[in-house]
RNA sequence: GCCCUCGUAGCUCAGCUGGAUAGAGCGGCGGACUUCUAAUCCGUAGGUCGCAGGUUCGAAUCCUGCCGGGGGCGCCA
């Protein structure tokens, strides 16, 4: 019994299908197994029979009752109880046996308990942040960092093979633009006007040696400017627990001959994609549902920043990732369509290819939305607020939030409650349970968890917040799934959040050092090992620490 | 103007591939510390799920229109 909730499922599904005339297989049944709202209501809740009623003609509740009674049939000691409510909803009742048994196989299952649930295990290239190296991250990047981060964990406990990497810009106009801020800066003068104003290009000009002769080179000067920013940028990000396996530079895929984007224009061009017109090369994304037809290669014969893209997305196809995942900005969602428009001239399934759209951060000071210009320079570092909420709470506060939905980020307030973040009652949960297993000592603990424990409850049955916690736990497989195909993670940050109230109120109700009789201690010791070890799974998967004190 | 996206409690947000009486945290109010860690817990107040139609046995969830916030419509990146 790896996962009890899908070999429940199963027998559900088993049991359905039993009451089926046609064949099993004619038409998967969408049935739900589900925790009710009410605990009244039972452990566990199908609309099978509701599905059903359509297909057989019949009334849900008549067909809920018969499906109960071939649900009891199969599953035996493991159901207490069922019973038939509502318009055709069927209640379902486990048994404490059935409790002691999930616990066993979540424990036994340990960090590894909802791990490779995908059926279908894919080589995933997921690309985020990819902030220019023109200025240092700000919290919008913080967004997309931890958003990126956390969905790669996630992806890979379900069973993918992600690799994370992280797409700059050290050529073309904006980076030249920077050259030449600095080296206005080094000469004591101002920035061009659509340069770059931040009181860092200032200090970018200090630490380049010869940034302030008039005949030094301006791409050489921004290739130092762009080294500096760089390691600046890793720097923020490893503080921030964010691992990149790659950094891939653009200038690479305009390097040799041919270069990866003269091949990909070839490939175009052999495929019938490309045509000249006023000097310049385009390609008909038209043809795959864009608006309009994009330049490739202007008339100056310099490749756009679109082209680039275009032959960055065959390169990291020809690297052997069959599925791209791109987490960008709201503000390019404009983008999207001759992104996928290309991919599919490439030859490519536009299935797999996903721009995945990260709403805004919007600062707030006072009622007043700040502005943000990284030309400007007018921006909070998210080093800055690292530095004045802390690697966790800021995580938390960008992933809790989907990223379909804009974060009204107020400043002032995030600095006088961010010990009210939600994620330090996680943490808390966590850093109690090394302190009750601290006390009961490695022996005591390893005696309750082992196979041969006793945890036999003479008594009386479970408490409602044991089976609760338990339930919980038994989520974990469903709630990774969910936030792994939705490229959701603050559903876990949700489910984190839920797994620690549940903790909590075991906690509260159930004694757990000194518990009587000795087996209903050994239960709960190995109850709060398994929610210790999800939470530390749970908070991984977010990129959160799990502190053993606080 | 056209297109995309969001609108749920005072605040920040879950719930959205249709199901039972819409949830959490924070904040408010009233309580609980010789404890298994009070960074906690208990109780309580608080909602026309932006508005109006439609589909359905059933809509916060799906469809249409409108209103409001944000964004996009370059041979910029």
């Amino acid at each position: 019994m790896s996962d009890p909730l899908a070999e429940l499922r199963a027998a559900l599904a088993g049991a359905a299908n039993r009451l089926r005339p046609g064949s099993p297989a004619d038409r998967e049944l969408a049935l739900r197994l589900e925790r009710p709202k009410l605990a009244q209501q039972g452990d566990y809740a199908t609309n099978a029979a509701m599905l059903l009623a359509p297909l057989l003609g019949a009334a849900p509740r008549d067909i809920a009752a018969e499906l109960a009674e071939r649900l009891s049939a199969a599953l035996g000691a493991e159901l207490a109880s069922h019973a038939v409510a509502g318009p055709g909803f069927l209640n379902l009742v486990m048994s404490d046996s059935w409790y002691h048994a999930a616990l066993r196989s979540v424990l036994d299952a340990g960090e590894r308990f909802g791990c490779s649930g995908t059926p279908h295990p894919e080589r995933i290239l997921l690309e985020f942040v990819s902030a220019n190296p023109t200025a240092v991250l700000v919290t919008a990047s913080g967004r997309h960092a931890a958003y990126g981060d956390s969905l790669a964990r996630i992806l890979r406990h379900y069973g993918h093979t992600v690799a994370t990497e992280y797409y700059f810009n050290d050529a073309g106009s904006q980076i030249r633009r920077l050259g030449e801020s600095v080296r206005a800066r080094a000469l004591g003068l101002e920035p061009p006007e659509d340069g770059y104003q931040g009181a860092y290009v200032s200090e970018l000009a200090g630490e380049i040696a010869g940034a302030a002769d008039p005949d030094a080179d301006v791409d050489a000067i921004a290739g130092r400017a762009v080294a500096i920013l760089l390691e600046r940028i890793k720097a923020t990000l490893v503080r921030y627990g964010v691992h990149f396996e790659t950094f891939f530079s653009e200038r690479t895929l305009h390097a040799g001959a041919p270069s990866p984007l003269d091949r990909a224009l070839a490939h175009l061009r052999a495929a019938g994609h490309i045509y000249d017109h006023a000097g310049a090369v385009w390609l008909r994304t038209t043809a795959f549902g864009d608006d309009k037809d994009r330049v490739l290669l202007r008339s100056s014969g310099e490749p756009t920043y679109f082209a680039a893209d275009v032959a960055y997305m065959a390169n990291k196809r020809e690297r052997g990732f069959e599925r791209q995942l791109l987490p960008v900005g709201a503000d390019h969602h404009g983008y999207v369509a001759r992104l996928k428009a290309a991919f599919q001239a490439l030859g490519e399934d536009p299935e797999l290819l996903e721009p995945l759209i990260i709403q805004f951060v919007h600062l707030v000071e006072g009622d007043q939305r700040a502005a943000m210009s990284k030309r400007r320079g007018e921006f909070v570092t998210l080093d800055a607020l690292l530095d004045e909420i802390g690697v966790d709470a800021t995580r938390y506060f960008m992933l809790q939030s989907s990223h379909e939905r804009t974060i009204d980020f107020n400043l002032d307030l995030a600095r006088s409650q961010s010990s009210e973040n939600p994620v330090f009652y996680i943490q808390y949960a966590h850093a109690r349970i090394s302190s009750m297993l601290g006390k009961l000592g490695t022996e005591r603990v390893l005696l309750a968890t082992d196979a041969r424990a006793d945890w036999s409850s003479p008594a009386g049955e479970l408490h409602g917040s044991e089976r609760e916690l338990i339930k919980r736990l038994l989520s974990l497989p469903e709630e990774v799934a969910e936030a792994a195909e939705r490229r959701a993670p603050h559903r876990m940050a949700v489910y984190a959040l839920e797994l620690a109230q549940d903790f909590t109120a075991f906690y509260r109700d159930c004694k757990v050092v000194g518990a009587k009789p000795e087996p209903t201690e050994s239960f709960r010791i190995a109850l709060s090992v398994a929610a210790q070890t999800q939470l530390a799974l749970v908070l991984g998967l977010l990129g959160v620490s799990a502190p053993d004190a606080m």
